[in-house]
DNA sequence: CTCTGTATGTTGTCACCGTCAACTTTGGAG
DNA sequence: CTCCAAAGTTGACGGTGACAACATACAGAG
């Protein structure tokens, strides 16, 4: 099935040739020939499965957003505290430390997951799956508040802040001004970061 | 002189376009071929002043970075508070604020403004204009510890965290996932990100 | 005032990209 | 077995950034 005329699954492996070269070289870098090359088959293959370059980039960021739920994920899943306003506290920290972090350690595919175009083909399913980060740092401001941790009057706008805060955070460090600063510094700042947040959420 | 061989001042005029392009359609209806057009002026022409595609960047950067200041710098003048630390904590907010809103109502210019390759030319002069505005929220900053408002040791890192929330909160307006929020909702929001920030960084 | 060199703008060209249209091959439904 | 639609290919077009070679105009030396 593998050298036949028809390749059996070329939508699969020309995602994953976009992956790749989106992970190095970020947006500019996913290049409908160069996938086209890397795949072993010729340019204009990919039409048969994606209407647009931006219909590629659209699939790219579903992926990326994918990762970046599971790194969130896993950010909640280190967390051991058992009392309940603690352990809510810790979550949203560690939901806010794993962003920045696969940020910065997947810098390509990070941007990409923001730069799916309004005009793109959003499907019910992918619209879903490019929203899901955000769906699930509310479970965890939902649980800040139902715990008692976070006063219920700031709940409504906690998510857009908390998201505002690391968000920002990593595109600073990935194309802003302080872009250079070494890692342990860089480490640093972020603590203090989502100190500040957790005090200013908390704050009666 | 206007209509000579020579055209005087092409640079200026290549930039102006430059920077009318980036105003309307972004990073990418920033064209070499379409400036020179615009101008009057054959393709290659910019290359007699720029080195580079991303030369030409970098200006509009420099630019966009310039008009971010003076955004800013309009909002401090805003503040009418006389008590020293309330005005800085107005100055604080307003600074904030004005960032904000000049990222939205200049979407294609402050995208530019972050852009900037790592590689570009950059002169000692253009360096410094590309930081102004991280230059003036850390002159905020100051006064904002030195009024006694802040705790001293926020200090440090208070500037990133402060970048980190403004930047974040525009760029998930512009490009992410609220990006069609209705603008009361968005300025509410943005009121809620500023407060809690300020509580963040006051709570002793 | 002339001469000449250098800065400035032009023309032509190349490689690369996204996209469309027309053609070819394949595999499966009837 | 036949035929058709799906999947892949070939070729072309317009647009872009960049390079090289050429043309022009200004400015300073003599």
């Amino acid at each position: 099935m593998t050298k036949s005329y028809h390749h059996g699954n070329l939508r699969a492996a020309l995602v994953d040739a976009a992956v790749g070269l989106a992970r190095e070289g970020g947006p500019d870098a996913v290049v409908l020939r160069e996938m086209a090359r890397l795949v072993g088959v010729s340019h204009n293959a990919a039409y048969r499965h994606f209407s647009d370059r931006d219909d590629v980039m659209a699939e790219v960021a579903e992926f990326a957003m994918g990762q970046l739920e599971t790194a969130m994920r896993s950010g909640i899943a280190s967390v051991r505290s058992r009392d309940r306003e603690v352990r809510a506290r810790r979550c949203l920290r560690e939901v806010g430390r794993a962003y920045v972090h696969f940020a910065l350690g997947n810098p390509g595919l990070f941007t990409i997951a923001f730069t799916v175009k309004s005009e793109a083909v959003l499907s019910e399913e992918r619209a879903l799956a490019l929203v899901a980060p955000y769906a699930l740092l509310n479970e965890v401001l939902d649980e800040l508040r139902d715990s008692g941790a976070m006063p219920a009057r700031r709940r409504p706008s906690a998510d857009v802040s908390c998201w505002a805060a690391v968000h920002g955070f990593s595109l600073l460090h990935l194309s802003g001004p302080v872009s250079d600063a070494p890692s342990t510094e860089r480490e640093a700042a972020l603590d203090h970061l989502l100190a500040t947040i957790e005090r200013g959420l908390i704050a009666p």
